[in-house]
DNA sequence: AGCCGCTATAAAATCGGTTGACGATGCGGC
DNA sequence: GCCGCATCGTCAACCGATTTTATAGCGGCT
């Protein structure tokens, strides 16, 4: 309790009568402990709760060369993606007694090198990035390879590259959207399609066209948007808003419409709202990813969810199991995990009457 | 760039052909190095660069005592209020060139005295402590009065207690808010109140009795809720819905809401919604806060905004500024700032008609 | 007696940097 | 010739642990 004066291995000898090595031999039952006869243990012991001795970590550090710290590098951390992939990396960094050092890197280049840097020095002994779908920067995640660090890379998937890297299946949860919506009897349906510069983008495309085909679905090119580049996680909602006026403004006419993400989704129910369109009644609407705002919203989002904090727990795992496997001189092998995303069916989605 | 093999002080020393104290000094530019020529530092600054040479912050937090940290403790990173502190803070933090070790208590008191120690133990050199309107176990955050690192609350007040914080300025807020209100015309309101154990909650209140006064405007019992205390962040939401569904099951009648925070504001759209009530024709709805989400609703809320980002940046400078003056052996004053909130009008308040 | 092996503990080296005390050299002044 | 002072550096102690190596006593075996 008393956290006066710190009290340091030496206090313990001096108090119990030994000298300091063995007081640490005795605390952290070193092999050469099994010679040290319990008598000995026991005064040590009652001598070090007696003063409240901590080992502190820094000089413990500096000796074992290991720092029991991970660096957690946000993209941004005003994604809303990153929130819940926080709560869960830390929860499982917690039961493994590691502290997370977090940076954030605003999504500037620059200022990931820079907390990069800052991060090795301070030894980290791992490191989990949270990638949203903005970073486009490719080299400044594969130059993580270089350090000698263990990496995992969350929130986006890597086909080539030496990363170990957790993310969704944005394929297949596209397709279950679609499908949603497909089963529901929609056939003129709205796409507002990501990026094409992301990754992400891509594969949810791919879904979608994938299912499109199966059940003989043509998608037509008037009624398919593209959000624009951006750097800016919420400038989706303004991009949303936008492209669907586009599209209502070129007759409109289809019975719903699926968003790249929850963000572009919102979007667009603000859009349709503006233009005297009732959700679901006359236009149905899926987003992506099941942010905490999508259950929030009037009316409520039908989605396709990310496990997000599953995934910040997955990725601590691996980190840790990379951490414990590079102690032990092993291999690591790189683990390219894809987790199942879930359809959520809310209010912003009905049948077609 | 040479981030292989680690370079150590005396690696330079070899290389320069001084000595490691030397090389120290010089890089530093400690006192001593007055008296060292040009010729000589220059000399030991290009061979530090030859060699990549980055000191190791363990080995000098360890001789220091500083470590160049500070903890930074949040009650729960779920909440929507923290993710925008948590950016102004990390900002001002890596400005100063500090690191932060990220904390999640998950609203729980064992937690949070646990994280307390590991922080501790690590020699954080202050400590910011982002305490949600959700905090009533006032003993946690009084008794860290007695540990000897700066503290910084923010987040929520204490009239008593020696403790520095940072909060937003509830009373004139909710004044503020009813003020709005009742410029558009509105007199009869209904009010979801915040639990009566919080801090906040008493706050606002008296903003709003205080303006109403003024006014001289009756508040109806009748269109009095009060939100249950609850511990997650989200339930606000479903209290809102459900509270306001009870004040409309009860006649209804009143042509604005005022909520106690956007989360109970955003429960509050749904339940009118469901009730076939269009916002803000047939009723005006206000929160406080202005959450993420704030902007995204349909329609997107009028609320008063707490500047998040710049009171987690303000709790950083005074976080930082106490590390100075501790530094200096100066009296560390307590200080308790209050920021201003700004009322937001976005689509939900109209001028009655 | 000499040596081995076991037990129980301590001394010393180490991690990588910082810092106060001191040494050496050169120059001006008394 | 000696003192004092300014320059330019180095030595060694230190931060607080961990870990390797050393020491010493004792019993048993040859």
């Amino acid at each position: 309790m008393a956290r006066t004066g710190v009290v340091t291995i030496r206090d313990v000898a001096r108090e119990s009568g030994y000298s300091a090595s063995t007081v640490s031999i005795v605390l952290n039952g070193a092999p050469l402990s099994r010679y040290i006869p319990g008598e000995t243990k026991s005064r040590i012991e009652t001598a070090a709760k007696r003063l409240g001795y901590r080992p502190n970590p820094l000089a413990r550090s500096l000796r074992s060369q290991r720092s029991n710290i991970v660096g957690v590098m946000v993209f941004d951390i005003m994604d809303p993606f990153c929130t819940p992939m926080l709560r869960g990396l830390e929860n499982a960094l917690y039961r493994a007694n590691y502290l997370s050092l977090l940076a954030d890197a605003h999504n500037e280049a620059h200022r990931f090198e820079s907390y990069l840097e800052m991060l090795l020095d301070r030894r980290v002994e791992g490191l989990v990035v949270i990638a949203n779908w903005l970073v486009t920067d490719i080299k400044l995640l594969t130059d993580l390879t270089e350090c000698h660090v263990p990496t995992i890379i969350a929130g986006r998937s890597f086909e080539n590259g030496s990363l170990s890297t957790v993310s969704v299946d944005n394929e297949s949860g596209a397709s279950t959207a679609l499908e949603h919506l497909y089963r529901l009897g929609h056939r003129d349906i709205a796409f507002l399609r990501g990026p094409k510069a992301l990754a992400s983008s891509g594969q949810r495309w791919k879904g979608i066209r994938t299912y499109a085909q199966k059940v003989g679905l043509a998608l037509n090119l008037k009624r398919i948007a593209e959000l624009p580049e951006s750097l800016d996680p919420n400038s989706s909602f303004e991009a949303g808003v936008q492209l669907t006026m586009e599209l209502l403004g070129q007759g409109g006419g289809f019975t719903a419409l699926m968003a790249y993400d929850d963000m572009t989704a919102l979007g667009a129910l603000r859009a349709l709202k503006k233009k005297g369109l009732r959700v679901p009644e006359d236009c149905s609407v899926v987003g992506f990813d099941d942010v905490a705002q999508a259950s929030l919203s009037v009316p409520s989002l039908t989605t396709v969810r990310q496990p997000m904090e599953a995934m910040g727990n997955m990725s601590a795992g691996m980190v840790l199991e990379a951490i414990k496997g590079l102690d032990q001189k092993k291999e690591i092998p790189i683990v390219r995990k894809k987790v199942a995303a879930e359809l959520v069916v809310r209010e912003s989605t009905m049948e077609l009457k």
